[in-house]
DNA sequence: AATAGAATCAACCGCCCGTGG
DNA sequence: ACCACGGGCGGTTGATTCTAT
């Protein structure tokens, strides 16, 4: 490949693994755990590079791994998931389980990719020396001009936040103290587009995906975000979300977070914002999520 | 049946980050 | 503050399989 070997592999074996390496990583595995993947070829007797073990075991020798073939369902969340955060296949694959990035990455370039790139408004691929070093969500230059920017989720605190309903002013840029990203920011962001949509005069809300917002600076948030918070905003916070969305403020005494009577709105047609997460999943119905990123992209957006 | 080209996917790569000394 | 190390990540490669001619 023309690179230059990372390690020593003098002695090691490379390529296709055998069913005989399989077991013998796979018996280390269960006796002694994951981890230490640097010492374990030789405590296992395995003529290979750590690294090799480890991504033997997380791609193709993990229990938990789900094989056959990624249903429409999963299709449909990756491409959304995607959207969102971009190439970060490790956290597209943390909301599909038993899928490994790899296998999520390499779907994705052969078949996602091509059938978006095929389309008239594919965003071409993000080049890795084009990617920002920090995490922006760019302001969205227009709902018809393409679609919305990809959130890079890598850093790890908010440094600026700017909410402007109009064209932007000097004095409209809110400096704040960083501050971390937690599930009560999100609800304060959420409140935040919340209140903004209700407002009659104020301009389109954010993200409402009105084919009048042209003013890219509407709603401009240049913070960063790790991936912890990102987890947990996926994993753990629909609930308040949800509550929130429905005007009812999370009650905090309720820590019954599986308790998904509360998240059914008073109003039997308003669907909620978000759906619990659990639900999703003992379902194993995939739209769920679905309906929360087709909400909440447009308002990361 | 043979061959070439396309498609697929496991494996490898360098880079980066977090952690502990 | 600095450094070394382990581990994880996304990008890329190449062997294998599939399909068209």
């Amino acid at each position: 490949m023309g690179r230059s070997p990372c390690c020593a592999k003098e002695g090691l074996n490379r390529g296709a693994w055998t069913a005989t390496e399989d077991k013998i990583l796979t018996e280390y595995i269960k006796v002694h755990g994951e981890g230490k993947w640097r010492n374990l070829p030789k405590k296992a007797g395995l003529k290979r590079c750590g690294k090799s073990c480890r991504l033997r075991w997380l791609n193709y020798l993990r229990p938990d791994i789900k094989r056959g073939n990624i249903t429409h369902d999963e299709e449909e969340l990756i491409i959304r998931l995607h959207k969102l955060l971009g190439n970060r296949w490790s956290l597209i694959a943390g909301r599909l389980p038993g899928r490994t990035d790899n296998e999520i990455k390499n779907y994705w370039n052969t078949n996602i990719g091509k059938k978006i790139s095929s389309t008239p408004n594919h965003r071409p691929r993000i080049q890795s020396e084009e990617r920002p070093n920090s995490t922006s969500i760019s302001p969205r230059p227009s709902l018809n001009n393409g679609p919305p920017p990809v959130l890079h989720a890598k850093p790890s605190r908010c440094t600026k936040v700017f909410i402007a309903t109009e064209p932007p002013k000097v004095d409209q840029v809110i400096e704040t103290r960083p501050v971390s990203l937690g599930p009560s920011t999100v609800q304060g962001l959420a409140m935040a587009h919340d209140q903004k949509a209700e407002e009659p005069d104020s301009s389109p809300a954010i993200g409402s995906g009105n084919e009048n917002d042209s003013n890219p600076s509407d709603f401009m948030i240049d913070f960063e975000m790790d991936a912890n918070f990102l987890s947990e905003f996926l994993n753990s916070d629909f609930s308040q979300l949800c509550d929130f969305h429905d005007g009812v403020e999370a009650d905090s005494n309720t820590n019954n977070t599986s308790s998904t009577s509360q998240h059914s709105s008073p109003n039997a047609t308003e669907a909620p914002l978000l759906m619990n997460e659990e639900e999703t999943l003992q379902n194993s119905n995939l739209f769920s999520l679905d309906s929360f990123l087709d909400c909440e992209m447009d308002w990361f957006c």
